[in-house]
DNA sequence: CCAAAAGTGTTACGATTACACCCATGG
DNA sequence: CCATGGGTGTAATCGTAACACTTTTGG
């Protein structure tokens, strides 16, 4: 039998809240999402685009055509094994780092790493068989950006829709999943929403953020009044202009701290009946 | 610089509810704690192993001058490194198993294994220099064995509470506590207790179990009321008769499932106020 | 003014904790 | 017949969900 060296590697799934295009659920409720959904992929309006790009809160609000998702950052593997397949981030441990470490530095090569604002340690996958070749121990970890990052990619990189992923690589899909689970988890009963949030933010934009992570409906009137009396969010006393439409102008809040924290031990988000 | 190998190994934190002789809270926190604590784990009354070593339901009472702990398995090192520290079970990852059959098979060297009625990855530990000489990247593990087993134990290895620990090898004592914790949570939204109780068992041996466990006071009532809503466990019919000290006959109750389950994701249990 | 968006207040509900009271048994 | 557990029922509490109503702004 021929001996066979055992790697210990990273992988990470790095999630943003997004906007992506209507997807088009083909054969089956396939006619009400196809309207506004198929023809627009690449149309984010250079509006919206301008406007995210700057540092601060930029109210994404839900055009016509397009939905707001919790994305994955997946790169495409041009060789094989696995070639066609989507992989998440990650590669070889060193010897002189730990995995965290490891981890961050694996991502430089795919995201600007300043951009980081959370990274955790979620599980490890250590099946002898789960790549061909050389055995692969893969610490799986759970990474955030914030809405308002737009960094740059790679050419083979890509955000894809959580609710949606492309055929993944080895058990890369189940990482996510992994990963998605336990970001969902944290979001009641810790501070981890600050990871994906940027530095000011409205209560609106704050709300679509834990949809989109949570996958249900949530009420900006009790999230507001809950991580306010958590101390999680601080109002910053500035108010932010409506859009074209009107409506009051919205109070501007921030994270407390900008670090993992459990907030509240006993909490439970419970999705609306 | 010399060439350093890199070895995988597992770290289990295996658990047991015991009763242990009442530690003497004398003048400090110093001196008590030596004095019961590293010395007497053993003289536990004869008739009260007798009674728990058969395979069911013996309702353990706290006796006088005797409490129920959560205890941990370890074993104390003979040589260095460490030497004279305690550790916990565990030990090298082969090449061809995953690693929790790995952890399980390092276990069999301290239990019996048949006793082990669950084991669950909990973190992973990868600073390079967490052990001196080789690298050794550490994955830890949670463990438990039900109240009425007795395993038989090698002569350098012995049960402590969790509460008291001795001096711990590397960052060993750092692995309990995270292996503790998350017994504790999942206590309050999954079956996880079904592996620290035995077959059947009184609601007041349950609440024994938890209050070990969770470290602080659960009402019989309650927890038999939200248990049995959750369907986490079911009355067998039978009854089990009193003391020699009389009381009403109680019912006897089993764990509806032998496999770790989600029983209610928005679950909490919360301490007394 | 009217529509739109944000914020306030109130109620409803679900789950858990706390506790008083009734039941069954041994001596 | 009484002390000792065990079990049942009910009230109190806490947090979150739901929703109607008021405020502020743009057209």
């Amino acid at each position: 039998m021929a001996h066979r060296s055992t790697i210990h590697e990273t992988l990470t799934a790095v999630f943003q809240v997004r906007r992506f295009p209507e997807t088009v659920r083909a054969g089956e409720s396939a006619r009400d999402r196809e309207k506004s959904g198929t023809g627009a992929p690449i149309s984010r309006s250079g509006r919206a685009i301008a406007a995210r790009g700057r540092g601060n809160d930029p109210l994404p609000r839900c055009g016509p055509g397009e939905r707001t998702e919790l994305a994955v950052l997946l790169w495409e593997r041009a060789l094989d094994p696995a070639k066609g397949t989507w992989s998440l981030p990650g590669g070889r441990l060193r010897e002189n780092e730990d995995l965290d470490t490891s981890a961050a530095r694996q991502l430089a090569e795919k995201v600007d790493v300043r951009e980081l604002t959370h990274l955790e340690q979620v599980w490890v996958f250590s099946d002898p068989d789960r790549v061909p070749g050389d055995r692969r121990i893969a610490s799986a970890y759970l990474g955030l950006v914030p809405l308002t990052a737009e960094p740059e990619l790679p050419p083979d990189t890509r955000w894809h829709p959580v609710s949606d992923l492309p055929d993944m690589s080895f058990d890369h899909g189940t990482v996510v999943r992994h990963a998605r689970n336990r970001l969902a988890a944290k979001l009641s009963y810790t501070n981890i929403a600050f990871g994906l949030a940027s530095d000011t933010f409205t209560m609106s934009t704050l709300r679509e953020i834990y949809c989109a992570a949570l996958g249900y409906d949530v009420d900006t009137t009790n999230l507001q009044r809950v991580l306010t009396r958590r101390k999680v969010i601080t109002p910053t006393g500035e108010t932010a202009s409506p859009g074209r439409a009107g409506g009051r102008p919205a109070a501007v809040y921030r994270f407390t701290d900008s670090e993992i924290r459990v907030t509240d031990e006993f909490a439970t988000f419970r999705p609306p009946a």
